[in-house]
DNA sequence: ATGGTGGACATTCCA
């Protein structure tokens, strides 16, 4: 039996409902994980996601900022979300699903602060909170939920691309939030403390230059090409090998009144 | 070195 999930940040649900239903219909991803919804709880479009099959949901929501959601055609169980750094934004959700012949698998849907412009955490409290939220990420661990008989998902705009593929130029990057070594160093941390494997790299050789977001600041973002690795897909160790495809929907970024992230499904055959 | 665009919300903040 295969599952698939996909990750993408739709910056803004209720203004793009109509690309995710297009989106829906054509790939039908098992489940959604969707971030920068700006929409708060009681106006989530979750109607729509039901006609179109998507009974199942998470979400976490909050005004005009932020905000994370899980959809799914698959129950989901022990629904949570965690106030990372005490701020009250609404960055994670997370939920249990249980694929037809697969096991139980933890899904947590992140949305890490993007940081601010300057890279120094002693003058910018954006780039602080950005670092401080990765510390508290390496809370999970991926391995102790295995050690209790369930599998795990991290999937989610974590506003950093970590390898020198990862972005258009490292060179010039290395000074810019979302590539500088203390952000790739954390992060880098942070999936080995949980042994979580990358399956975006999985499947993509870490030669080749692979990216999910670009800048809607572009005069034209697919002749000059200048995209970021952002969006990831990391599961524990136990998940890897049934990993069959990850597809990256570079053209999204194309449609009309798009958002500046494109999503990203994986699939699995258990 | 600078500003470019886009979304929400309220007349500015955030990315």
């Amino acid at each position: 039996m295969t599952f698939s999930l996909t990750t993408w940040n739709i910056n803004s649900v209720r203004l793009r409902m109509p690309l995710v239903a297009s989106f829906l219909k054509t790939h039908q991803p098992d489940v959604l994980c969707l971030q920068e919804t700006k929409c708060p709880n009681d106006a989530f479009p979750l109607a729509a996601f039901r006609k179109l099959g998507y009974e199942h949901a998470a979400i976490h929501g909050q005004k005009g900022y932020h905000g994370v959601a899980i959809l799914s055609r698959l129950p989901l169980d022990d629904e949570a979300r965690r106030d990372y750094c005490g701020k009250g934004d609404s960055r994670h959700v997370c939920a249990v699903v249980a694929p037809p012949n697969g096991p139980k698998i933890r899904l947590h849907n992140f949305y890490v602060p993007a940081g601010g412009d300057e890279p120094d955490r002693a003058i910018n409290p954006k780039f602080a909170h950005k670092l401080d939220f990765l510390a508290e990420m390496r809370a999970l661990h991926s391995e102790a939920e295995r050690a209790s008989g369930i599998s795990s998902i991290l999937v989610g705009d974590l506003n950093i691309a970590p390898l020198e593929t990862d972005v258009w130029s490292h060179k010039q990057l290395l000074r810019v939030v979302s590539h500088t070594p203390v952000e790739t160093e954390t992060l880098n941390a942070l999936q080995m403390d949980g042994a979580w494997v990358d399956l975006m790299r999985r499947h993509v050789p870490p030669q080749e230059k692979l990216f999910t977001w670009w800048s809607y600041r572009a005069r034209d973002w697919q002749q000059t090409d200048r995209g970021r690795r952002l969006d990831h897909i990391w599961s524990s160790a136990d998940l890897s090998g049934h990993l069959r495809s990850i597809e990256v929907l570079r053209e999204a970024r194309g449609w009309e009144r798009p958002s500046d992230h494109v999503p990203v499904t994986a699939r699995f055959l258990f």
